[in-house]
DNA sequence: CTGAAAGCGCTTACAG
DNA sequence: CTGAAAGCGCTTACAG
């Protein structure tokens, strides 16, 4: 088979302990043992057994990412690309791996995540979504997995470590620069209602509303559920009530350009007639027709430290938990017109 | 520590042996056994360590995802994510993990699939690129690593399991369709030259040009390095030549959208000055102004291909090598016109 | 500075 | 149908 410690041994003379010690760079090996061994690894081609290695030290050097695999729009856009990139760096930097989940339902997410952190195949977990009765975070936590979130938990945000944006400071500015442009009737067209995210960027546009003393509109809102599959009915129907909104609110830039669509086909321009922001700054939408405004949201950053802190994490059972808050800024393009 | 196979056969009045039968549901032991020592399992919260495991059987149940950690446009696209999810419904379906790459650098790539090979982190690889000289590839091959790769291997690919489009065949197609709207100043901006992908198309549309009998122009090529941060120069530089093409085919339908706009720039209106066809079917294209004409290339089948070659080679050690060649089809939206 | 021995948690011929 | 024993490839007290 592959070469072992063994072989190692053998060609340098010297015991297996002792090569062992020179992988590991033990400081008291003489430098001439650590030459003579290193030379033999190198001529033999030698490569050390992860299994074996990960089994005595009880530690996998890989943390697990875990995502919905699914098919939805929110997760054909460049978030997940990107703030996989950022975790990649960080990871690739303390030599740690990156084991993916692969199941598509909540169930066989919680199966897989149990299965991988029991079964010791990875040290640590990445959650890249936060929603409502996460069952997969309440086990992390009963265990005392070591894990971050990209978002903020659902329930005991000071015990666990996440990264997020500001969402509702951010959601409220982005009404705030709304109604500075003149808008009142402001609708908002958000993500699935069970995620964190969706949730505080509602909060935050009820609450720049408020700020503004504009009273909230419950017609005004429309969720992933009432898009799916009839996003075009879904926009109609917004825009056709007796006093429809002048801009819009949009949880990503391509469901952005999606609702632009529906709205030409409703004889409507942006943003001559409806203004309309949308959130992830994706790179194509400082090129397209209209430029569309947007929050960058540092989706990179993001991913960066959601790995920083697992990683602090995985090195010291008693690192306390730490929240990061990532900048958002909005930035005005062209899909925005005073009214 | 975590429960053992000892635990939970000390529990259950029998030996460990047995307890490792009952988890490989071993034709010989009693049902009664059976059903005792799962119970216990059960109740103890038992989950089998994936290190031991593995290391006995030799084999790390999980296959190694190796792809550019680029930041360049191209990666920022849904292929990635999509090929991605067709990675892991294939995976998971074969009870496989999907262990993912984190370096950015060649040379780096280069010694993470050697450490994940050699160390049995993984039992394959998908090579989520194909490009010339890529050594990768070539310790793959030299080593009998199972592998698959997604694109036309640029060595003996009678030899390597392989999935990708006919992307000369669909590049002619491409062109063949501009000449029949009466084009004949045909510009190619394609992505970095070493890809195999690249090279394939850019062959179709010579092709193409010749069966039509229109002659090769060098200036209409527009490769990603002379592109690369001076993009705008670039798209300015094809356009304002003595004939400056009237139909531009690109890589990607990002880039697409990205030329467009510099197109806009240039007052050169897309399909009425001139007509552009994408490739890849980015989920937006049907939304965006113009509708873009584009390739679809069946990423998702593409991943869940691969995956299934891997598999097959992993299973098998002696499974000749397999090519896939899954369907791209041209599908026409606004972004043409007739001459 | 180095080696012999035990052990990480599992599997699998071998024996009964 | 089940158990005792050896072993997968490594690491790490312990001893010298």
């Amino acid at each position: 088979m592959a070469i072992t410690i063994k072989d190692v041994a053998k060609y340098a003379e010297v015991s297996p302990a002792t090569v062992s010690r020179v992988i590991a760079d033990h400081p008291k090996i003489s430098p001439k043992t650590k030459r003579r061994v290193r030379k033999v690894m190198e001529e033999l081609g030698y490569y050390p057994n992860f299994q074996a290695r990960n089994l005595v030290a009880q530690k996998s050097k890989a943390i697990g990412v875990i995502m919905e695999n699914s098919t939805t729009l929110a997760f054909q856009n460049p978030f997940f690309p990107e703030v996989l990139r950022g975790i990649s760096v960080s990871a690739h930097q303390s030599q740690y791996g990156l084991y993916l989940s692969t199941s598509a339902t909540e169930t066989e997410i919680y199966e897989e995540v149990v299965a991988m952190t029991q079964g010791k195949r990875v040290d640590g977990i990445i959650l890249l979504y936060s929603k409502t009765g996460d069952k997969v975070m309440d086990y992390l936590l009963e265990n005392d997995v070591p894990f971050s979130v990209v978002g903020r938990p659902y329930i005991q945000p000071e015990a666990i470590s996440f990264v997020d944006n500001d969402n509702v400071e951010i959601s409220k500015q982005v009404v705030h620069h709304l109604i500075t442009l003149g808008h009142r009737n402001i609708s908002f067209v958000g993500g699935a209602s069970d995620f964190i995210v969706s949730a505080d960027r509602l909060n935050g546009y009820k609450q720049g509303l408020k700020e503004a003393g504009i009273p909230f509109t419950a017609n005004y809102v429309v969720t992933q559920e009432m898009m799916e599959g009839r996003e075009k009915q879904a926009i109609q129907q917004l825009m056709e009530q007796e006093n429809p909104p002048t801009a819009i609110v949009t949880h990503d830039d391509l469901v952005a350009y999606e609702v632009i669509s529906y709205l030409e086909d409703l004889d409507i321009a942006v943003p001559s007639d409806v203004s309309i922001i949308g959130f992830n700054n994706h790179t194509l939408s400082s090129h397209l027709k209209p430029p569309l405004s947007t929050v960058d949201i540092s989706i990179f950053d993001l991913g960066v430290e959601a790995a920083n802190l697992v990683l602090e994490k995985i090195k010291d059972d008693k690192a306390a938990p730490r929240n990061i808050i990532v900048p958002a800024t909005l930035i005005e393009r062209g899909s925005c017109q005073n009214l």
